[in-house]
DNA sequence: TTGTAGGCGTTATCAG
DNA sequence: CTGATAACGCCTACAA
């Protein structure tokens, strides 16, 4: 049983196939083919089960319809979420989309970027690992249509669709000295990303402008062992003789695993620590108390970043247009 | 600034792409191509940064070297995994994937096979829509290769990678009545799958040997309206007049909201009530006591698929060998 | 209004 | 050992 293709139709009803594709591509209207062929032709087509053949049609007219997506962890739920809407989106656009995991290396994101690439994707939609700005550089000088999305370089001038990290990391400690707190820590990863130092540096900002800032309350941690690492974060704060009264949690991962290590401390949440997280869990709604957290915009930012990637790739690599985004976040404290 | 093909480097060269694609493909050694000539176009290659189009290739030997993977809902914890290691698993076989999410939606799952035969995806790796039998009837009818895993239709004769359902769901329940429960409930889905429907024949059956079923003991909640229907469900077990003292969710979904609303109110776990669910969820660990869960294979269940589904793919439409494989869950109760 | 022909980038076949 | 040439399925000038 072979694949119906256009020549198929054709040889059936002893047309050519050039007619064949008027047809279907609905050029028949455009006066190309007379009615009544274009009807049977759709009719034929409909009866075989004609279904285009998207490999061709990409070679032949240079597109492929698909957009690449690579990110860290499709397992985590920020951007699983994340994927679930572009995706979506895509879907309505005509797009499909090819998903790859970076795991937070970059020798996996340059290998899977040459993967992507070769599929000749028209775009992509990414959320780069740490010190991957030539990777994106590279982008940029083959004129490739792409965005990145929750994370960028801040002296890249590229199409990016972020959160307002610094302020809403400001309103959050600022949030926490208005309940209170005067001795609030911090617990990030130890890194060099754009997005996430943003949050510390809201922290930071928000403690100076209040007087109360300490160097000494800032704990860092290692994606690769962060379970260990937040632990003993955890412990450091709990048991410093300025005893601390708040901890602010710059990622999602970083807020579980903070929340878990202050329940295995019997820390008194919020009475004895207040907290403030990054990213809703739906743990989070087992506790006996409301956590504050910071809720991504997830859906827009997918939207978006279909938006400004599909609008990049429809002016055809000329006269590119750069947009930046900055989407707003919001504090759930209820 | 053109992309490079095989004629660049042909033309670069002097000599015929023919001589290009053997060197590159690395039929030189075949003794076809002179180990010199073929040096120098490998060279030349590297210099032009060559990078094969997979479109034109898929087009000419008849594979997009794509798979489809078809999935509920790619924010979903469960399926983001799974995605995650099918994804790394069909990476190293030199195959992308293209994944699309049906949110459990028939005429969803419908649409998006056709997108992914359109794109000539070589093979599928699907979790089935409730009651969409004849959508894989047609792919057996297609002679196209596919892979059912975590979902099944019983009567059907087609690859499968399946957990123990009935196996660990009948063990959780008797563990619970090890443990002392004598009077317990099931929350599960009102549909007609498969494994759920296993999931829930293990409960019945064991309390049935154990003497002590009681059907009334049952609820069902649905999909699209998850979180009342589990807490009206909650609030009718724990205020049946025979005392409920054990429950068993049969889903992840299912065991998280089951676990809040015990919580909400106020059922001191595992005193009053003890539990058992399906899936691991980080909640969990921020709760004072340990909750017992059944761990799927996730990492197992994607390998297995893949090379269910490449082995398929390899035998060419031809003598097609069908496998049920069945991975065995885990009880995790420490 | 319809058909012919060429080409997108590859690979496979067959000569030379 | 190397090179023409055809073909995969589709689109699109251009010709008829």
């Amino acid at each position: 049983m072979k694949r119906v293709s256009l020549k198929t139709i054709a040889e059936q009803l002893g047309v050519s196939t050039a007619t064949v594709s008027l047809a279907l591509s609905g050029k028949a209207k455009e006066g190309r083919v007379s009615e009544e062929l274009s009807n049977k032709i759709v009719d034929m087509a409909k009866e075989l089960n004609y279904m285009p053949n998207t490999l061709a049609k990409g070679l032949r007219i240079g597109k492929s319809k698909t957009i690449g997506l690579v990110i860290a962890d499709i397992s985590n739920v920020f951007f699983g979420t994340l994927a679930l809407h572009i995706q979506e989106y895509a879907e309505k656009e005509g797009y499909a989309i090819i998903i790859v995991n970076t795991n937070e290396r970059f020798d996996k994101m340059e290998k899977l970027m040459q993967l992507l690439k070769a599929r000749q994707v028209d775009g992509f939609i990414i959320t780069p690992t740490e010190n991957s700005k030539e990777l994106i550089e590279d982008l940029i000088a083959e004129k490739l249509p792409f965005v990145l999305v929750d994370r960028s370089f801040p002296d890249l001038e590229v199409n990016s669709v972020l959160i307002n990290n610094y302020d809403i990391s400001y309103k959050s400690t600022e949030k926490l000295i208005q309940q209170g707190c005067r001795n609030i820590g911090l617990i990030t990863y130890k890194q060099n990303q754009f997005h996430i130092n943003e949050r510390g540096r809201g922290y930071v900002e928000a403690l100076k402008d209040a007087g109360i800032f300490n160097p000494e309350n800032i704990e860092e941690v290692c994606y690769d062992s962060l379970k260990s690492d937040v632990d003993s974060a955890i412990y450091n704060l709990i048991n410093k003789k300025d005893k601390i009264d708040g901890i602010f949690f710059t990622t999602n991962s970083i807020s579980i695993n903070g929340v878990k290590s202050l329940i295995k401390n019997n820390i008194n949440v919020p009475k004895e620590i207040q907290i403030m997280c990054f990213d809703e869990s739906e743990a989070f709604y087992l506790l006996p108390y409301m956590v504050p957290f910071v809720k991504q915009p997830i859906e827009q930012m997918a939207e978006k970043s279909m938006e400004l990637l599909i609008a990049n790739i429809k002016m055809d690599k000329v006269n590119i247009e750069i947009k930046q985004c900055i989407i707003d976040a919001e504090l759930i404290i209820e």
